[in-house]
DNA sequence: GGTCCGCATTTCGTATTGCGTAATCGATGT
DNA sequence: ACATCGATTACGCAATACGAAATGCGGACC
């Protein structure tokens, strides 16, 4: 079957501006909507358990949403029936279930970074012989989205998933200095120039006491961070100064990434404070 | 604030069985619902693009949930609002968004045998000197949750996240012989029968040419399958024999790991065919 | 052991919300 | 330039979800 005809690209809204009377109903602030409301602020029920990561009685769920008990409940009982929610049979709480774990992993596998970078993550581990990993914004910090586990394995509780700290992390201290939505934290302004300036944030003592880190930004086509490259170590024989051996291959990883991912810095480097 | 009181157990719900005629509305099918459920039909919409797993269009993914385009198009919207799908800017076609991956992997932090089985695998891994995975049921299939790479790493396109096929790998077999909704797939009688004895199932060339496999079932309290630990190697040099040193080690890892999850073998062996 | 209290869950009437149908818009191919 | 196909929006009806309060249940406290 050939494609005959249509469209490709999304289409922008064509309605005029600000209409004024709406026909029926209420309407109350100025805002029109053309979706499901109901869905909109069922997912902040999603949204609260996800951002607790643990099980959640009614009632604090119900206030982290902002909505009343017997509404979250109502929410609930057709998110657990489609497995988006299971609920703990010995304490009653509430949890993420399986279906969001899929939908997750899907979600994982078609992220584009992870495709496009994995040559780039797989060759620095063996060049370097450490682990490194990847992560990309989300769930209001940096997510590891990809670990490449070194020969030499360095005992850590962090994984694939796991979300790290803004300020005291080096991969965090990258995203401070590129993305305007982490800008908000309390890192340090010399700092943040000069992660801006060599493309790189280091740090001794990471995650554990012994272990330190090297991070680098991924830039996408349109200059805007997309993901950072960290390589860790254990302190023992692991240089994590800014102008080492490690450091500057973790640079020249982040900048093949961000070239896989459509980035050209001659044209664009102007962009990236964003 | 202390606790007071309240309960800790989920009711049950305590309504009289059948009672028959609606009070308002039309109601057609004799099954009552308490839930909302405009929103288990916009769950089909997430499951569609989950099953999908790669980006659709309109109409397409409208086809796969089942409910016309307009409709489709009106949770889309919402679900494009709260992060949950995205809109590819070139094509127009939905995927699943930023959100789906962070409750998939605050999902996946919750995983009760991530946790418990962490250290299993680990060292199984240390002692086989071999890659290990765990792997639950979701997605239709035996998907990969926690990868403990060997230092010796084996070249292959899965990671977490990934699907793996029922019948043609050591992990889907595990899955077919112990879990009922894996069972309808065509694996040979025998086999399951086979694996069920031994707790064991292996594979040569798996995933790839000249890729071992060895898996054997995790079991939870209740005596349900909830995973499946494998280890995978070249086939050089790894014995996939049912008898052989990896074999055994495997077995004895998805037992010590089922202990972790409270499974009693000696009171529960006969539910395992559930 | 009895009572109280808090939380989860359900019920019910109302009107707000979402649904279906169809028009409009935009792009692609002929 | 026209025809075609798909995405997006408009509109009125009525089915659906909402809010408030009643009910059930389980633990805590006395």
């Amino acid at each position: 079957m050939r494609s005959v005809g249509g469209r490709t690209r999304p289409l922008r809204a064509p309605v005029g501006e600000d209409a004024g009377g709406g026909a029926n109903g209420h309407e109350a602030d100025g805002a029109r909507r053309r979706g499901v409301q109901s869905l909109e602020v069922a997912m902040g029920v999603l949204r609260a358990l996800g951002e607790a990561a643990r099980p959640l009685m009614l009632k604090e769920l119900a206030d982290r949403a902002g909505m009343p008990p017997a509404k979250a409940h109502r929410y609930l009982v057709s998110f657990i029936e489609s497995g988006m929610v299971r609920q703990d049979a010995e304490t009653g709480r509430y949890a993420l279930g399986e279906f969001a774990l899929t939908l997750g992993l899907v979600a994982l596998q078609g992220l584009d970074i992870v495709r496009d970078t994995a040559g780039v993550l797989a060759d620095l581990r063996d060049h370097l012989e450490e682990t490194v990993f990847l992560a990309v914004w989300g769930n209001r910090g940096p997510t590891i989205v990809r670990w490449e586990e070194a020969a030499r394995p360095i005992a850590v509780n962090v994984r694939v998933g796991s979300v790290l700290p803004v300020e005291t992390s080096a991969t965090g201290r990258v995203f401070a200095a590129f993305l305007k939505e982490a800008a908000g934290h309390a890192v340090d302004r010399a700092m943040v120039e000069d992660i801006r300036a060599t493309g790189l944030a280091t740090q001794r003592n990471a995650l554990m006491q012994g272990i330190g880190a090297v991070s680098s930004p991924v830039f996408d086509h349109r200059g805007q961070i997309v993901g950072a490259i960290t390589v860790l170590g254990a302190d023992t024989g692991f240089d994590a100064s800014p102008t080492g051996r490690i450091a500057r291959a973790c640079v020249l990883a982040g900048e093949d990434a961000s070239r896989r991912m459509g980035y050209r810095p001659d044209l664009q480097q102007a962009r990236r404070s964003a």
